[in-house]
DNA sequence: CTTACTTCGTGTCAAATATACACTTTGGTG
DNA sequence: CACCAAAGTGTATATTTGACACGAAGTAAG
């Protein structure tokens, strides 16, 4: 264990008292194929534990004590993909006292923080990046950042299941209202795959002629004088997405 | 004044370095008429200042050590109406590092609160009551608390101003889809009622024939066996609401 | 008892929107 | 030039939305 435990009991009747407040992002990227989510996964060497308790967590850090919320969000994003400017949203902040005192959890923190043992409330984001346009990268909370399909997402750190579920049915629900399909597809892009990710995100078929005829009465999707190339078959015409004033 | 601020002062170093966490709610009721919130008034003899600086706001606290958002916001909700079991909903978490720094703010803070220089991140919640069953009471935060039309309500104390605006436009996207509605009326109500509040919600007319028709399809509305009475004209059949399990 | 007043409660038609459904076209590959 | 794979396209039906006006029921006043 990197830092004594005896000095936090030691701090213990002041230190509980106090709350630390974090931000938390599901950041969601679309390779075509699947729904990806970006998770960080604990530096093993760093926390001098065995490799095989590394866990999976979503990326967040502590709030500075001058920092808006937002941006917090921002700069968590920025440290992990150095993109700016990406869709960022909160949906829900998640406070159940006993949130980071799992014994798992706990290691970790002991490794990272200077009160390891004090409640967090964290206020989660989530946020849509197109994936052609970054490859994550290490950074000094986490070994690695990585993309991972989000049916195949494992048991996550503290109750991050729960807050990336939550992301989810949020995005979800805000997916026809607030045209975010058109955050996670490149620039130009063609009506089959932004209808995959419809029905990735959406969770169910929709059919094809329907939704052509809704895409196309949203003045907002251009279509372009380009078509797909590299593809064996007939290439699609590529659109674009331009936000109204 | 009644602590010092020098005392203050000198913590300042160390407090600003931590964050408080509160929570306010929007308490929303209807009294078939308007739609109402229910604001706190500041406690000015308490606070040995002049009347005329009472401020408004709406009711929150600290979040305690071991407390939930949701528990807190509950607990909240209780001192002030009595009421259990009501409709809570967590909406947004504002958390600028000024919002509680403004001068105005500070001279209620110290009268208030252990560390009243510190940021405040609050989680807001709105809560919906039938204002039949309660009426409100002082309590320890507040000299008293009352009712306010949404549309005549004053300058609030820190950003509440904003949180209720944020707070009314939730109600108005979930007023449709999740029936909060029923929620604001008395256990049983006329469809005329429902309709008014539904218009004085989403601000705009509605027309009579097809508000019922769309209603009378709901079969969480059920019928009733009763008439309105004490009215001086045509009296209007009563319903009620059941929720489905 | 009659009249005046106020709100209650009701149906239809036209327009817009949503749903279901299958075949031809295009370009690439072997 | 034959084959493959996905692109692209239209119509008919059902459902939903929106506009619109008048007789019925009860109360109060003369």
């Amino acid at each position: 264990m990197s830092r004594s435990r005896n000095s936090d009991k030691i701090m213990m009747n002041t230190a509980t008292a106090h709350i630390d407040i974090s931000v938390d992002c599901a950041v969601f990227g679309f390779d075509g194929e699947a729904v990806n989510v970006l998770l960080i996964e604990q530096d093993t060497d760093q926390m001098q534990l065995p490799k095989e308790t590394a866990q999976m967590a979503l990326p967040g850090d502590l709030v500075l004590p001058n920092e808006s919320l937002h941006a917090s969000a921002r700069r968590v994003l920025k440290e992990l993909t150095s993109l700016e400017g990406i869709y960022l949203k909160q949906f829900y902040t998640f406070g159940s006292p006993k949130r980071v005192a799992q014994e798992k959890d706990q290691e970790w923190l002991q490794s990272l923080r200077m009160h390891p043992e004090r409640r967090v409330i964290t206020v989660a984001y989530y946020s849509l990046v197109k994936m052609d346009e970054f490859t994550p990268q290490a950074n000094s909370f986490a070994a690695r950042a990585q993309w991972v399909k989000i049916d195949e997402v494992p048991d996550l750190a503290f109750d991050h299941n729960e807050i990336l579920e939550s992301a989810v049915e949020t995005m979800q629900s805000e997916l026809m209202t607030k045209h975010i399909g058109f955050e996670l597809l490149p620039e130009k892009f063609t009506l089959s795959q932004l209808q995959t990710l419809y029905e990735l995100i959406l969770d169910k078929k929709l059919d094809k002629r329907n939704f052509r005829k809704n895409i196309k009465r949203m003045d907002q999707v251009i279509p372009l004088d380009e078509k797909q190339t590299g593809v064996l078959h007939k290439p699609a015409q590529l659109f674009k997405f331009e936000r109204e004033e």
